[in-house]
DNA sequence: GCTTTGATGTATCGGCGCGATACAACTAGT
DNA sequence: ACTAGTTGTATCGCGCCGATACATCAAAGC
C-alpha cells in the first residue's frame, strides 16, 4: 500500500465534509492554507485519478444541480476505504507529520484530530525545528568568517525565522496542555 | 534561449569562483543557503549535464589532483558563455528575482551585484511580500467566522511571518540606501 | 441583440526536483 | 582484516508545477 502523500490527505480531508468537484476542492484548499499556496490543476486532477484507481474516492453520481445548469462537472465522494484511510491518518502522528508542508495540512485538520495526537504532532514538529536550529547554528559558527556580509545576514535571518517557529509551537503546546487539563477541571483557566 | 532556472544560477555562481566538481558544488551550496536546503543529486547531475549541452559550463581538463588519488571526479568550469550568462543574470532584477527560492540565491550573491540592482531586487521582493500580505488579510477577513480556531491560527501565523519578512526587507533597504549615501560621504555612518 | 470579458470547469504535456538507490574508491578506526 | 564513514558519480520513478487548450455560462457594455 502506497504511503499517503500530502495532496491525497488534503483531498481526503476536504471530501470528508461532503462531495466536491475539482475546481471547488482547489478553492477550498486555497482558502484554508492561504491563497497563494493553491494547489495547481496539474497536481490536482492526476491526484484525483490516482485516488479513484486506489479506491479512496469515487465519482458521485448524485451531484444534485439545483438549476438547469448542465455544465460538465464531476463530483467526488469518499469511499469507505477513503474514510478509513483518513481516520488512520488523523490518528497517526508519524515523523512525516512534521515535514514542512505536511504539517500545515495536518494542523488545518486539528479540529478533527484528538487531543493526544495533536500534542504529539506539535511536539514532533517542535523537535524537528529544534534540530534545524542546531544545524543552522553549527553551520553559522563553522562558516563565521568564511562568507560575506550578505550570506551571513541570510543565515542569521533564516535562523531567526526558525526560532520564531519554535516559540510559536511552544505557545501552541502550552495551550494544548492547559486545554487538556481544563477538560477535567474547567475552573483552572488562565 | 531557455530561461535561467534557480539551480542553474546557483551553479553558475559557485563555478564563477573556481572549477568544482558535483559533490563539492552541493556542499558549498548547502553551506551558503542553509544545510537543510541542500540540493539533491537527482537535480544536480542532470542540471550539470543540461548546462554542458547548453554550453554554459565545460568539463575542466586541468583538474589538478595533488595526490596519487585517482578516484573519479569531474570538475566543471564556466565557459565564456556561462560567464556572460551569469553577468547578465546578476545585472538583471526581473520579477523572477522575487520568487521565494530565487530570491535567496540572488541575495546570497549580493556581494557580486551592483548597488542599484540590489536595491531593485530588495524593493521588488518587498512589493511581492506586500501583495501577499494583502491577499492574506483579505482572505482572513472573508473567512473570519467560516473556519475553526486552528485554521484561523494557521492563517494568523502565516500572516505574521510575512509581516516579519517585510520588516526585514525594509531594514535591508534602508541599510542599502544609507550605504549608498555613505559612499559619497564616508563620515555619515550611523 | 451582439460582443466581450471573466468566472467556472476539466484535462494534458513537458520538464524539473526529489528521495531512493546503486555502485565504487578511499580513509580511519579497531 | 573487518567495519564504518566519507567522497564521488549516476539513474529511475514519480509527484508537482506552469502553461496551455478547450469548453460553458453569466453579466456588462454598446
Amino acid at each position: 500500500m502506497g504511503r499517503t502523500d500530502v495532496l491525497t490527505l488534503a483531498i481526503l480531508g476536504t471530501l470528508s465534509e461532503k462531495p466536491y468537484h475539482g475546481y471547488e476542492i482547489r478553492k477550498r484548499l486555497g482558502a484554508q492554507l492561504g491563497p497563494f499556496r493553491a494547489v495547481s490543476y496539474g497536481s490536482l486532477y492526476p491526484a484525483l485519478k490516482r485516488m479513484v484507481i486506489d479506491g479512496l474516492i469515487a465519482v458521485d453520481a448524485g451531484d444534485p444541480l439545483p438549476v438547469p445548469s448542465r455544465r460538465s462537472r464531476i463530483a467526488y465522494r469518499l469511499t469507505d476505504e477513503g474514510k478509513a484511510r483518513l481516520a488512520t491518518e488523523l490518528a497517526s502522528a508519524g515523523a512525516s507529520s512534521w515535514d514542512d508542508d505536511t504539517f500545515d495540512v495536518r494542523f488545518a485538520m486539528f479540529e478533527r484530530t484528538d487531543s493526544d495526537t495533536r500534542l504529539r504532532i506539535l511536539e514532533g514538529r517542535r523537535g524537528r525545528m529544534a534540530e534545524r536550529l542546531e544545524e543552522l547554528s553549527v553551520n553559522l559558527r563553522a562558516m563565521r568568517d568564511r562568507h560575506d556580509a550578505y550570506t551571513a545576514e541570510l543565515q542569521r535571518h533564516g535562523l531567526e525565522r526558525v526560532e520564531r517557529e519554535v516559540e510559536w509551537l511552544d505557545q501552541l503546546i502550552e495551550n494544548e496542555r492547559s486545554a487538556s487539563r481544563g477538560k477535567d477541571d474547567p475552573a483552572s483557566a488562565g
